[in-house]
DNA sequence: CTCGATTGTCTAGCGATGCTAGGATCGAAT
DNA sequence: ATTCGATCCTAGCATCGCTAGACAATCGAG
């Protein structure tokens, strides 16, 4: 069996290069640039290679987003574990997920605006996007306030939050005021 | 001069065609089956035509991002208009902001989603775009509170109803609670 | 009224895209 | 050693945005 296992491991491996890869082009020269070819070439495999991994490029643009999911519920966590108060809580979640997004503007992309094959707000949603917004939810359910439901408040506080980030990466929001729309934003939304 | 001024009607014409057509072929089918092709037998040219009027594909979808906004500034006095109380005028804009763009998701993207190859938050920004923001001032800066500067307010106010309208549109949020989204963004956010 | 010149439009084609069919190659099992 | 199946690549399709160059219609000058 150990032959087989080696090349599950081969293809496994190629299958995480491919997906770096994307990223990592995505992220220089932005999604337009990650074609096929340009990736087959980067991976030194040919472009039907890629085809046997993935149905096609929502796919990996899909594979590319679950990375990312899970990389920033895991920023949103760290950033909130250490500090003290349900609004520094919040107002720590808020800037780790724009800094998030300011850094990784391609992956950030990924999971919200491109089409990458993905089912969201449905029982098969993939866990990692689940547990994305569950990250969201374990700060901002403490300040939803009385009568209103965590899940609506979180939902709300992250489109507000998500605006802000598309908004200012496109160029329609100067970004030198995302401290003062941060602090109005938790000052105004969270409850304590 | 009447013959240079007719074919510069037609010109206009033809040029108002290409737009409206695009727009609605957007809608019908989303802006990834308007293709210069097709966009160019609909209103039965060549496609060399189409690049006499716009420089390429990305200012078409400008032209008719600069329409929408002005349709949008146009719907959104219209909803606040006849209303009384900042509070409730600041809800009826929500609505009508979050309506539109339910209603027009194509025109909405060319606006804020899509490369359009337009300027916003500059000097340069065509007048559409600037009134469109400038109608939205209007009434949010009523309720922007003490110490807030109103620019800055009607900024994060307008993310907020972004997020919350990409969002909806794109699947991430189940559409059936838009109401009291607007309700809490409404609530907590505006000082009456 | 005729005849170059200008303007306008179209046909044809370029390079690049996502994706796929079919043959070549290489390794494993008998 | 030979067969056979998995793996990979070459080559190609249809379509994309965009453009060059040919052709026709129109205009102004004589």
């Amino acid at each position: 069996m150990s032959v087989q296992e080696r090349k599950e491991r081969e293809r496994a491996g190629r299958e995480r290069l491919i997906v770096a890869t994307a990223r990592e082009l995505a992220e220089q020269q932005g999604w337009d640039a990650v074609t096929t070819r340009r990736l087959a070439e980067r991976i030194e495999y040919s472009q039907p290679v890629l085809y046997s991994h993935f149905r096609g490029k929502r796919e990996i643009i899909g594979a590319v987003a679950l990375q990312g999911a899970t990389e920033m519920a895991a920023a949103v966590r760290a950033a909130t574990a250490a500090v003290d108060g349900p609004r520094e809580r919040v107002a720590a979640l808020a800037r780790a997920y724009l800094d998030f997004a300011a850094r990784n503007p391609a992956v950030y992309d990924a999971i919200f605006q491109l089409d990458g094959g993905l089912a969201y707000a449905q029982e098969d949603t993939p866990e990692p996007l689940k547990d994305a917004f569950a990250a969201l939810l374990e700060s901002l359910g403490e300040v939803a306030g009385n009568g209103v439901d965590p899940g609506l408040f979180t939902e709300v506080f992250w489109a507000s939050l998500h605006g802000v980030a598309t908004l200012t990466r496109a160029g329609r929001l100067p970004p030198e005021y995302t401290e003062p729309r941060v602090e109005l934003l938790v000052d105004r939304l969270a409850v304590v």
